[in-house]
DNA sequence: AAGTTGAGAGGACAGTTGTTCACTGACTTC
DNA sequence: GAAGTCAGTGAACAACTGTCCTCTCAACTT
């Protein structure tokens, strides 16, 4: 048992990150990642200073671990709004439910999450950026299995897709700052925004195609360019070369 | 003429005062306001650290003081979108190029909004965030002049204000990102995305009303209680009483 | 013309920062 | 059981921070 890689050596290590973790993300709680200080991480944990290069090269280097940490519970989260097969009311309550569970659960990845998400780090805006672009495909092609998708193009679920993980990345932040600034008021007053937003794209979606794409001409000539190639029909309209 | 309050003076005083405001603008480009350092905006307007008193408290009153230049020209903006009466297409695509107008104009006073609209600064969070609420209570006042808000309710054109106000401070934000990290090709991107985000989102507003609203009875019971009494008909009812 | 005001300078203060270096000693490997 | 690995220590470093105090001197008031 003791042949493999080392036991309890890498254990306890693996706990003093976790400990690094841990403090940062409640030092982050009244602060920016770009203000955040090693010494002061390490203060908090009770551990010298030169400890911390043992595990991170640097700050924004934990703040990439820590949008692994929180954002890969996020994809569980997905998971369990999209498994059921609800009607779109219920659909959105239910997800409505999940984000507010969440944020009860874990307040502090994400305001992390919000906060860096435009933040002054440009590896953790990164790593943000890319872990909600996992996160929107998903949600994608999970739209893309239900009824009201029928002759979507890929791009345009793409884009709700898009829309709803923002929606509720943006929800979770304002449940949040509502949470513990504006009271059981301010949050029902956020809850009961969310759902009639999500209502009303919900409606939008149910509506796209009849009168949604333009004209039937130009929405050909869009469907060969695509998102990557140029904005479609517009005033302001690029040459197909792109 | 130099009875009054001082000429020269206060001139000069504003001078520098706007000197700081810029410099500190400057050097958020790369960081995030509760990093920034008093003797860093001082060194780059060369003045001495004791100066910066002269005119705020500390730096987060200076944020504040950028909130207000940042979000003041704002609202011309929205003068300008909402003063056209376009059709809904037309008016969507002149919104987006008035916003890569702005964003190409203004690039750091968006970078600032969208950096410190989820910051570490309280006092800057909630400038931002009373700025902003003005903003969507002019556009409400506009959208509901228009025909297609025939018997909507206040809270709902709220609502989609609300909706409207943060797709163009987030198309804006992602706007700047593309347009200093993607390349021509990843603005077109964004552009088109948010062309049709809109778009779904129009369609949406359409059609509210038809069956967006649940059924009658329920539309009827929510139209006492309101967006602050409770969350409206879901699984997870709250009690009437509040 | 004399007196007052106040923006800014300059020096000094105690703290704090990130990073370096040689070190210890419990664990792991052979 | 000896040798080696390596997570964590502790002292020292120069550089930096925000704030205090006293000072100057141009612009203003009367």
């Amino acid at each position: 048992m003791s042949h493999s890689v080392g036991g309890v050596r890498q254990a306890q290590k693996q706990k003093t990150r976790q400990a690094l973790l841990d403090a940062a993300l409640g030092l982050l709680e009244e602060q920016s990642l770009s203000s955040l200080g090693l010494r002061e991480v390490t203060r908090v944990v009770g551990v010298a200073p030169t400890a911390f290069y043992r595990h991170f090269r640097d700050l924004g280097e934990l703040g990439v671990a820590l949008v692994e940490e929180a954002l890969g519970s996020l994809h569980v989260m997905v998971r369990a709004i999209l498994a059921e097969q609800d009607a779109a009311e219920e659909r959105i309550d239910r997800t409505i439910a999940v984000v507010e569970r969440h944020v009860r659960e874990h307040p502090a990845h994400v305001r992390f999450v919000a906060r860096e998400r435009r933040g002054g780090v440009r590896a953790v805006r990164h790593a943000i950026a890319g872990e909600l672009d996992r996160f929107a495909a998903e949600v994608a092609a999970a739209l893309k299995t239900q009824p009201v998708s029928a002759g979507w193009r890929d791009e345009d679920v793409r884009m709700l897709a898009e829309l709803y993980v923002d929606r509720l990345v943006t929800t979770a932040a304002e449940l949040l700052d509502a949470r513990e600034e504006g009271g059981e008021e301010a949050v029902e007053r956020v809850v009961w925004r969310a759902r009639r937003q999500l209502r009303l794209i919900s409606l939008g979606r149910r509506h796209w195609g009849e009168e949604g794409q333009a004209s039937a001409s130009v929405a050909e000539a869009e469907a060969e360019s695509g998102p990557s190639g140029l904005s479609g029909p517009s005033g302001s309209a690029e040459p197909s070369g792109g």
